[in-house]
Parts: structure tokens; sequence; C-alpha cells
DNA sequence: TGCTTAACTGAACAGACGTTCATATCAAAG
DNA sequence: CTTTGATATGAACGTCTGTTCAGTTAAGCA
């Protein structure tokens, strides 16, 4: 066994990765090609393969990374408190986790059509996972009378889709920082879901 | 001159222009080769040049055509009266129009990046013609009170983002009516921008 | 210094890609 | 009934695709 310290996999495997990211992120799955990564990693294409099974993989590997990290970091949170703490607290958290992360975001919501199927159904069970959590909020907060919705369900997606859509505007050199996007967002998520 | 009536041309290119859309929809424009929307027409491959100068203004057609519907769509409504009854009614337009046609929008707002750059200018251009739209009646509403938003700018796009995620999920043979559905978006909107 | 093996190259594969074009078809015009 | 020209075919083009693999390189162990 030779090799097993400095050997260049460990940086060449991260790198496929990273390169794979930013690629499919900028133009899309379908539009970018093994060589292009491969160029952007500084490597010929056959190399890949030492690295990834094939193209598929270096997507779903990619996406169910994202949904894991972001279960992960969710569960290491504080999850008691009022149905309105908790709210900000998802809130915040999803700002904050989705603007340090565009490129992962991105990606894992642009290329679902491009799994294939059981690597879909994988993805999709993950960001159910996460989207219960906060509906287990809104229900909450409707029982205790503190929330008003017509519709629970409607009222999770109308804010998931409110809070990702920052990703596409957000620029960490921009106009506001990171805290003030946070606050912004919160205080129009406590709004649109508070009773009265 | 021959054949004015009764020409192929006026069925075929319509249908050339639906099958793009529906597989764009579908697959994404990156991953629709042109001998698939060909064979959806019914048709050889190269036949499609007939109705198209290539695949790029295929898709640049498809968004230019559906930017231009929606803001010509947009124009002949009323554009009178309060900041909150402009609101309502942009609101509710924009949830009718856009579930009246989820392939469009899909396509419209998932392949930008897509776009050869000169056309991806056009097509921006049109839609902050639309966003701005929005954001004069948030800020009219800013001045009068009736709104309270600590950026117009940010709470345009958030509004934008919420809304437009309906097609994400809405299916019309699903639990909820348009109209329903529009009641249940427009109560959130109102809230989220509203002082108090 | 040799041996081993992970890491990578570079060429090759079969097929798909967007696009072009000479040719065929065939309904309407004259 | 011939001419016309819009409409479509089907083959071809050069290039690119994902993937494979025999062969080269070089680093770590003995």
């Amino acid at each position: 066994m030779a090799r097993t310290q400095g050997s260049h996999s460990d940086i060449t495997g991260p790198r496929v990765q990273r390169a794979a990211l930013e690629l499919f992120a900028r133009h899309g799955y379908a539009a970018v090609s093994m060589r292009q990564i491969a160029a952007e990693v500084g490597v010929q294409a056959g190399a890949l393969y030492n690295y990834t099974a094939d193209k598929q993989s270096l997507l779903f590997d990619l996406m169910r990374g994202h949904m894991d990290e972001l279960l992960a970091a969710r569960a290491g949170q504080p999850q008691s408190g009022s149905p309105l703490q908790r709210l900000e607290a998802f809130t915040r958290f999803h700002i904050r986790f989705h603007l340090e992360r565009p490129d992962a975001v991105f990606v894992s919501y642009m290329e679902l059509r491009n799994l294939a199927p059981g690597n879909f159904e994988v993805i999709e069970g993950l960001r159910r996972a996460y989207e219960d959590q906060l509906e287990d909020i809104l229900r909450d907060g409707v029982r205790t009378g503190v929330f008003e919705l017509a519709d629970s369900k409607i009222a999770t997606l109308a804010v998931i889709a409110m809070l990702t859509g920052v990703t596409t505007w957000y620029r960490s050199a921009g106009r506001l920082s990171a805290a003030q996007v946070e606050q912004i967002y919160w205080d129009m998520v406590r709004k649109a879901v508070s009773a009265g």
C-alpha cells in the first residue's frame, strides 16, 4: 500500500466536486461537459472517473451532500420556544445557510429534473423533510392563534419560495449585508403569516 | 406566389413552437435536441429550419413572446386606485397569468442562462420593466404610509419570488382552484407589506 | 535502489449534436 | 396541364458527447 499520505486524490477529489458545482451552477448540468470540468481541474477527462462513477453521480452527490448538510445544520439548532420564536429561528437559519452556499442552492433546485428517477426520489424526500419542519411550525402557530393562514401547506411553499429567492439577487459585495437581508426577510415573513 | 392558403406552414410553425416549449420546460433547453423537437412535431430535423434560424432563436422567441404577452396583458389592466388596490390587482393578475402558462413561465426564468448575451439583455430588460411596476406600487404605498417596508427593491423581489413559486406546485387538477390560490396569495402579500 | 500501486494521460469508441443542402413532393396559380 | 415555389426529406458535414482502457508517471515503502 503506497501513497496513503500526500496522495493527490485528497486534493483532486474535492477539486473535481468544486469545479463541477461551479460549472453546473453557471451553465447548467446538461450544458457542461466532462471535458470542461476536467479542464477546470487541470486534468484530462478520463481522470475524473477516479472520483465519480459517471456524470450523473457527480450531480447526485453534490445535491445529496447539500441536502444532508442542510438537514444536519438545521438539526444542530435550538428547536424549542413559541411558534413565533421557532419561525424566526427557521427564517434566519434558512437565509443565512443559503446565502453562504449560493452555488449549491442554485444547483439543488434548478437541476432536479436532470436527476435520474431514483436519485430524484432521494433528493425530493430530503427536501420534503426540510419543508415539513416549517409546516409544523406554521401549523402550531395556527393552532395557538398567533398565525392566521388559509392553508398551511401553501404558506409553507410560499415562504420557502420567497426565502430561497434571495439567492437570485444577493451578492456579498452588494448594498446590503447578510444580517440586514436576514432582518428584512424576517419582517416580511412574520407579517405575512401573523394573525390580524 | 403559390400556396398562400392551406399552407402547412401555418400549422407546422406553431406546432414547432409548442413542441419546443413543452420539451424545454420538461427537460431543459440544453438537454433537448432539435431531433427531439422534430419528432414531437412529426417531421425531420432539417424542416425545423424553415421556422427558426437556429436553436437559440427558438428559445429567445419563446421567451420574448412570453414577456411581450405578459407586459401587454398587464398594460390592458386598470392601473388606478389606492396603492393597496393596485397591489391587489397586480397580485391577482400575476397569479392568474402565470397559472395559465406554466410552461412559458418555467422556461422564461429557468433558461435565462442559456440565452446568448444580447438576447439575455433584451429579456432582462423586459423583466425589469415588469418588476418596476410592482416596485412603483410598493413605493407609493410606503409614501402614503399604508405599506411598511425596510427596502422596497428587496420587497419587490421577495413578492415576485413568492408569487412565481406558485407554478412549481400548482396543478389544475389539484386540491385548490385557481381562484382560491389567488386569494390565499393575496392575503399573504397584503399582510407581508402592510404597516403594523 | 528497486518494487508497488495510486494517479493520470492520451487515444479511441460509438453515437448524438446543430446545421446545411441537393433533391423530392405536391397544392395552387396561370 | 404546365409552371411555380413553399414545404419537407434524408443524407451528409464536422464536431462534440460520456465513457473506457492500455500505457506512462511518480511517489511511498521495503
